[in-house]
DNA sequence: GGTTGACTTCCAGTGCGCTCGAACTGGAAG
DNA sequence: CTTCCAGTTCGAGCGCACTGGAAGTCAACC
């Protein structure tokens, strides 16, 4: 290993930038078990690694299509006790993945509701006009 | 009118079940004025008409595609000032339509990923196996 | 060497959307 | 007439996902 090795890391601050989140947010992820401790420098620091923010991505994802925190944490458990537990992460999403599909197909019903609502209003303001 | 008029009305429960909402959901929504007050009978219990039940799906519809009640009271406060607030109306589902396609493009986005991700562990639970 | 500002932990508070317990009332069935 | 059940009001409580205040530490800059 290089001694010198200067990898990129982040502070609580920087990294909560980059993936939108607050650093509230990312410190208590932490502590709810969604991200494993994170290094720390010498003063006792936060310091992401490039892998850190990229694991903290794919949770802002999972979080935007609904998964509730304690599915998050189940699926960082997983990740944690490595590869064997493939299956039961592809199993997770693969659920995951059917409950984004049912949302969807909800939004779709729902839009064309909603598209519905928006001419009735219009016919009935040129009624009215 | 006919004084025998014995128009299909249904008490809180019987809604509730129509529209699957709770009745506890019910009277909320009436205290919080996402409902105009509901008729009631010579024993002071709720009766839902028509008309209430049709309302009270409408909202279960815009509160699927994440419209806050917030915004739904407004707009429960707009039909109650009849006609001339169509426009207002109008609008407002305009713009709602406007962040349930955004909605829906995240979560083509986000399935993507979902995919890719699933796609990865296929992949991976292969190489080991 | 003092100030600033981003960090640390701990724990309490917030906003949203319900959800429920308590105490009571009134109509209907046995 | 009693029992039962579904309803009533009121206010408190809950689950979720953060959010923020308090008090302290530490590195960096003037």
């Amino acid at each position: 290993m290089d001694i010198s090795t200067q990898e990129t890391s982040l502070s609580v601050g920087e990294a909560a930038a980059q993936v939108g989140l607050t650093t509230y947010t990312l410190r208590w992820y932490e502590q709810e078990g969604l991200v494993a401790p994170v290094g720390r420098d010498s003063a006792g620091r936060r310091r992401y690694t490039e892998g850190d923010v990229s694991w903290l991505f794919l949770l802002t994802r999972l979080r935007r299509t609904g998964m509730p925190v304690r599915d998050m944490r189940r699926y960082a458990e997983l990740a944690r006790l490595g590869d064997r537990t493939l299956g039961a992460r592809r199993a997770l999403f693969e659920a995951h993945r059917a409950r984004v599909l049912n949302r969807m197909a909800e939004l779709q019903e729902d839009l064309k509701m909603l598209d519905h609502k928006i001419d009735v209003y219009r016919r009935a303001e040129e009624e009215l006009a």
